[in-house]
This record gives structure tokens, C-alpha cells and sequence, in this order.
DNA sequence: AATGAATGAGCCTTCATTCAT
DNA sequence: GATGAATGAAGGCTCATTCAT
């Protein structure tokens, strides 16, 4: 129900969104931009303080709007917090949607690719917030959660299958258990996006371009087939 | 400051703890057992709800006591919330402590046992849900993230650094940027305790042995040196 | 003051009235046809959910008008309450004003026709409505109160004082206290009045006519002289 | 379903009422009385004001206890008038009952009873008010009007209706439509209690006593047979 | 004249904190 | 030491009112 809720919510974002192009009253044109930039607020609030550390009045002083416009646009506080979502999983999947693109050369390069792309396109953006949010809220809005998952996590782990497939089917990597795999291929990525929003600010500097060089190339060369000693 | 009190509050801790074991009188037991019970409680509901989202009321009632009897061991929701950081600390840094025992292997081995030791020992119990509510509170409580950095991630970096730095030294692991390796290889293990906590609700299972599994032997194999072409 | 303001107010809105009905030029038609459309809407809801529990988006939408046009024609909500009270009081007014018609009959004759006349004219209307508003709000809005109290209840209970004391005079109806047996004589109609906009939706049933019968017939009987025992 | 959360909740007041005779501890007692306390300074006040114009901050002062108190022993603003409705019926119930007891006299004697010992018990108490509520709020709360109309209307009307029958059955009164004296009977009584807590204040002192005087002796006289031209 | 987006004061409700028992 | 009734500040939400279009 709440997911349904997720999808439709979100198509409607892409219409007003394509909208706000074509009638540029200045009285229309703000009303079409006010939710992207309430949520846009409520976004870096949620990540640095949480849902429910968040006043909706300092969301409002940051958007530069009154307490009861939020309500114009959001039924509720929680509604705010899944428009949020919304707006962070559009971009991602037709982010995903553009990896699909074919990619010619080997299996190592797609899969840096891969990560790379990832990186620059959701962790190194301010969607890379939505990472966080989902992961630190996962409890108590499970179905955000879920949707998110379905729909982005399942998504990215597909691309990273195929890569990891096809560089075994080739035998440029060695036989493994590719699910797990993929799994710790991501997860130093998920790590990087949350280092930013939450201990980087305790002072240790992870320079995030070295340290995707750094997995990549452990990954690619953990995964490549070891000449070993014949 | 608040820093400051951690340190202390910790060492107080810590020589309540040895008191409590010298002293065992069912009377004086009783007292000082009680603040576990309400920090285990809290914790739960912490990692669970965040911070703000959780009651004082459900703390209370999940440790079996009334709302007021609480505030016989705390001072504050925040003092509740400092005190479970340090009882987390508390066990991960005689934890830390003991992986420094000399160990004889190879550096692999000693790559491996100080991940896996790091799973057992803290993020596979209890304990890792004072990662996750680390990470999530990290803005709303700087100072707890200090110290939290300060003295549990800044130590274990170190023991990771003193393995991958032998592994250099003999030859074992190829030269490498250390620092970024150590990250690399601490993230997987970050994340797989913040998946339990959180995504692990929507469905996808992720298996902590084949993961760690998977994660050492790609880290130590990206990190070995290739026997490519003689 | 306020009591005042209704007069004067009221004064207006009859003059306004009597324009209207001298220059229906249909813009000027349409511009004072308004505040009535307006009013009938708020006294429909005022009537059902208490002044207060009212919104203005709701007077508005069942006026099939903006929430902002409420404002052309009406300082505040207060205002708008006092002008529905002024409005259903001119046709109450007019309506007492007729009933001072002479008279060819029975005093019993008389007393059924002012309670008849009452019933078709106000009660049975949508200004029963008004009755049943004043009595709700009358604490919150004491002037307006009084006004109707002044103007409209104290001319019913002359035209009802009237007839009693010619009942009394011609010997029809006995000797008895005049004022309470106008107020006894009322209550009746009111209350079947606030019953029409209030229990009457619990399934009770009321025939206002019967009622009427009944009320009349008790009355009537119970004022006559009793031919007793002699 | 309201309906029975109406009933059940009567009956546990009922129950702790009975409880805190028993265990006068000045704490408990306080805890105990504190319902109650509440309820009479909501009455006052909704009476007055109507529920939506009625704060709860005004109820809470008046019943000298702070805001918060409120919702220790009223889940919300729609419980406390839930509640005050209920413990205005439970008292009306009683007092119908007694009325029940066997009667011994004329007919004109047991209405004029009836009647007064309502007016005596209920309308010139401050369960009066009670009367006011429903019927200013009946449309707002549907179900507690409707609960209200079922337990107490109902059967002060059945009351009303054995009094009735037997004058009609011994030739006491004449033959009538029953039912409409039983309304045309009750209207003026509630209009009293409606008086006192609306238009009373506007200057017309109705006096409750010579009011119900001339109600009855109308009634009766109405009702009873004319001796006519013997 | 008409609209409806924007405002902000006010109210209901929650919950951390206190304290009498 | 333990309880839980009481408090009141804070925040989510509503809605009367304003005003630019």
C-alpha cells in the first residue's frame, strides 16, 4: 500500500517536474519548485539530525518558507519524510538505467566502472544522504525501507552480477561465490557515503578517490585468477 | 568537555565494574547490576528508534522498572545515551587489547583473525549496535563519535596498520597505500553490522560467515602479490 | 456597542436590500446577491458544527467560492457569524410585524394562529436554523444573543401577551400568570425547532405537525375556564 | 462501537467511584478524585463554550491541575467529552429509576411528580448542562447523542408514557395521541434547562419555579376532561 | 472582483523531568 | 531505593487572515 503509495507519488513528481519547464509564471514557477526545495531542506535535516530530531520549522526556515507552507504540499510530517525518499530514488534508478548501457572492454574495467559510476553519480551527491537516511530510519519506516531496497539495492546488485558473470564466464576472474561477492563489492561504497554524513566530521580524512582506487584495485586483484606457483 | 566527562565517566565505570566484582553483597550487587540492565535496554530501543524517537517510558518498561527510577542512575536521556556509548567502549577496547597478544603466522593469518576476532568479539554481539547508533547519532552527539573514534577506531586502524604493514615488510602483501587498505578493509565489516541493524528487515539475507569469508579471501588475495608470468 | 453595530449593520443590509431591488443591473445584481449565497452556506454549517468547528474553507467551497472572497464581503468570521444572525432576523422581524394584522376570532383561535404562523414562517424555515445557532453560541457571542433576545423574542412574547390577556379580558381562557404562560407556550416551539437540527437525527421521529396539534390543543384546553362540578 | 465504549467506560467509573470510598489515602484518594475533577471543569467550560471552542488549558486550569494532567486520565480531547457525557448519564439513570418506584395518587399527581423530579434530579443540577451538550454537539458526536437518546430519553419518555396510559385508563385524562403529549410534555422542560445555560443571560428572568408551575398546571388541566355543559 | 498561495498565532498532544509518598 | 502522578516546555498541525496576481 505504501509502496504503491512510493510509485505513484513519485511519477507524479516527474510530471510537475517536467511542468515547472514549460509555464514559467514567476507565481507558478515557485509554486511548481516549493516541494523540491522543502524536501530539498528536509533532506539535509533528516540526514544530520534525523526524523525525528528534525523540526519541521527548522526545515522551513532553511527552504525560507513559513511552518504552514510545508503543510500546502505535505500532509504531514512523515509524508515530508517519504516525498524525500521519492525524490532520491527517481534519480537513482535512471542512474542505474543509464549503466545498463553496454560496455565494451574487460570485466575489470566494467566493474570499475560500475563502482565509479555509482559513486559519482548517487554517493558523491547529495542522494548519497538518502543512503544514510534510509539506512539510520530502515526501523521505523520499514516500508520506505523496503521500497528502497526492492527497487535500488536489488536493482544495483543486478549490474554488479552481470559484470561479476561475465568476468568468471570469461575466466578473467576466478569461480566464486558471486552473491557474496557482491555483496562485499558494495558495501565499502555504502561505508564511504555514510563515513561522510556521520564520523568523517571526527576528523579522519578519508580521501574518498583513493579510497575507491584502493578498493577497486584490491577487488579486481582479489578477484582476478592467481598464477600460483605452476 | 564532554570528552572529558566521557573519559572520566568511563573510569568511573570501569572501577565500579572492578568494585562490583570485590564486593559482591546481594544488597550492593543488586544497585550495580541495575545500570546494565537499563543501558542493555536502552540500547536496544537506541539502535532500534534513534535517539529522539525513543521513550524513556519503553526504556523502563523493557528493563522491567518504572520511568523514574531511571533518573536513580541518570541524570539525562543524555547521560543514559553517553553511558550505553561507554559501556560499549568499555568491553571493545579490552577487546582491541587482546588481539594485541603476539600472534605467529603468517600475515594473512593475522589479517584474518583480526577480522574475524573483530566480528566474534564485537560486531557479531550486542556491541554492534553501538556502531550503527554511533554512526546514525554522530551529529546530534559529536562528541560521543569523538571519543568513540578516538579511542575504538583509531586503535583498531592501528592494529590492522601493524598487519598489513608486516605483510609489506616480508614480502607477503604487495606495497600499497596502507591507509587506504585499512579502510577498505574495515568498511565490509561496518557494514555488515549496520545491515544487521537495519536493510537486513527487507528481505535480503545476507549470510555474515560467507560474507566475511568472501571478504577476507578478496582482500587477502587483492593484497598478495601476483606470481604473474615467471 | 456591538449591539450597535448589529442595528446598524442591520439597518444596511435593509437598505442594501431595498436597493438591490431597486438597481438589479446584473453586475451590481450579482455583486449583492453574493453575501447571501455566502451566508446560507454559513448558516447551514454554522448550524450543524458550532461556530467554531467551522472552517471558512468549508463556508467557501459550499459557496462555491475562493476562500479569499469570503473577505470581499465580510470583515472576519465573527462578522460573518453576526451578518448570518442579522440576515435570519429581518425576515423574523417582518414576519412578527405581519402577525400584528388584526385579528377577527376566538382568542383560541388567535393564540393557534400566532404559534402556527410562527412555525411556517420561522420554524419550519431554514431560520430555524438561527434559533438553534443563538442558543448554541449564545455565551460566546452575548451581544448578538441579546440582540435577537431584544428584538425578536420580545416581540413574539408581545404578540402572545396580546393575545392571552384578550383571552383572559372576554373571559375565555382563565385567570393565570401571563408571562409564564407565554413562556410555556413557546418553549414547545422552540424546542421542536433545536430538535429538527439536533436528536432528531437519533431515529426519534417528532411529526411536527401532530406536535403542533397537540401543543395548541393542550394549551388551548388547559387555558379554558373548566365548567367544574357546579 | 462507541456505544459500547460508552457503556463500558460507565461502568468502570462506576466501579472506581465505588473503590474510592474504600482507600482514603490522601495520594489515592487525589488520584481517584481527579476524574471527576476533571469532567466538572470540562462540563463547565463546554457548556459554556461548546467543545471546539473549549481549551484545554482553560480545563486543566480550571480543575487546577496542569495540561499534561489531562492526558493521564483522558487519551483526548474527544475521550474527555466522552466522559463527561457519560458520568452526567449515569447519574440520570439512577434518578430515572427511583422514579420508578410504585406511586400512589392521581394521575395528575404522578405527572406533576415526574416532571418535578426531573427538574429537581437532572434539569436544575448541573447535570443540566449535560442536556445543552448534547444538543449543541449532537451532530458533532452522533454517537453519543444517539447513546445519550437510547438510555435517557428513551426512558424518561416510557415514564412519561405509564403516567399518560393510566390517567387515560381510569378516565382521569381524556383521550389523546400519546406519544405527542409525551414530547409535547418533555419540550418545555429541556427549554428551561436550555434557557438557563443560553439566553438566560439576556435579561429575561424566567422563573424555574413558577415556569414549571404553570407547565403542569397547563398540562394537567389540558389533559384532563372537560365537564362541558352538564 | 476573484483567486489561492503564504503566513503565523494558537491549540492539541507528547514526553523528559521532578518529587511526594 | 522505588514508584508513578504531576508538570510544562516543545513540537506537530490547523486555520483565520492577508496579499500578490
Amino acid at each position: 500500500m505504501v509502496v504503491q503509495s512510493l510509485v505513484e507519488t513519485t511519477s507524479a513528481a516527474i510530471q510537475e517536474h517536467d511542468a515547472q519547464d514549460a509555464a514559467p509564471s514567476p507565481r507558478r514557477r515557485r509554486k511548481d519548485a516549493r516541494p523540491s526545495e522543502l524536501t530539498a531542506a528536509a533532506l539535509d535535516l533528516f540526514v544530520e539530525k534525523g526524523f525525528a530530531a528534525t523540526r519541521l520549522d527548522d526545515v522551513a526556515a532553511r527552504a525560507g518558507v513559513s511552518k504552514g507552507t510545508l503543510y500546502l504540499y505535505f500532509d504531514s510530517k512523515e509524508a515530508l519524510f517519504k516525498a524525500v525518499i521519492e525524490e532520491g530514488i527517481v534519480p537513482a534508478l535512471a542512474a542505474a538505467e543509464q549503466q545498463l548501457a553496454g560496455y565494451q572492454g574487460t570485466s575489470a574495467g566494467l566493474l570499475q566502472a560500475l563502482l565509479n559510476g555509482w559513486w559519482q553519480q548517487i554517493g558523491n551527491t547529495h542522494l548519497g544522504g538518502v543512503v544514510k537516511l534510509i539506512i539510520s530510519e530502515s526501523r521505523n519506516f520499514p516500508d520506505a525501507a523496503q521500497y528502497y531496497h526492492d527497487h535500488v539495492i536489488v536493482r544495483g546488485r543486478s549490474l554488479l552480477r552481470a559484470a561479476l558473470n561475465r568476468g568468471i564466464a570469461t575466466g578473467e576472474f576466478r569461480e566464486m561465490n558471486v552473491e557474496s561477492c557482491i555483496d562485499v563489492a558494495i558495501a565499502p561504497l555504502l561505508m564511504l557515503v555514510i563515513w561522510r554524513y556521520s564520523l568523517c566530521f571526527c576528523g579522519n580524512d578519508i580521501d574518498p578517490a583513493e579510497f575507491l582506487r584502493t578498493h577497486v584495485d584490491l577487488l579486481v586483484n582479489g578477484l582476478q585468477r592467481k598464477e600460483t606457483n605452476q
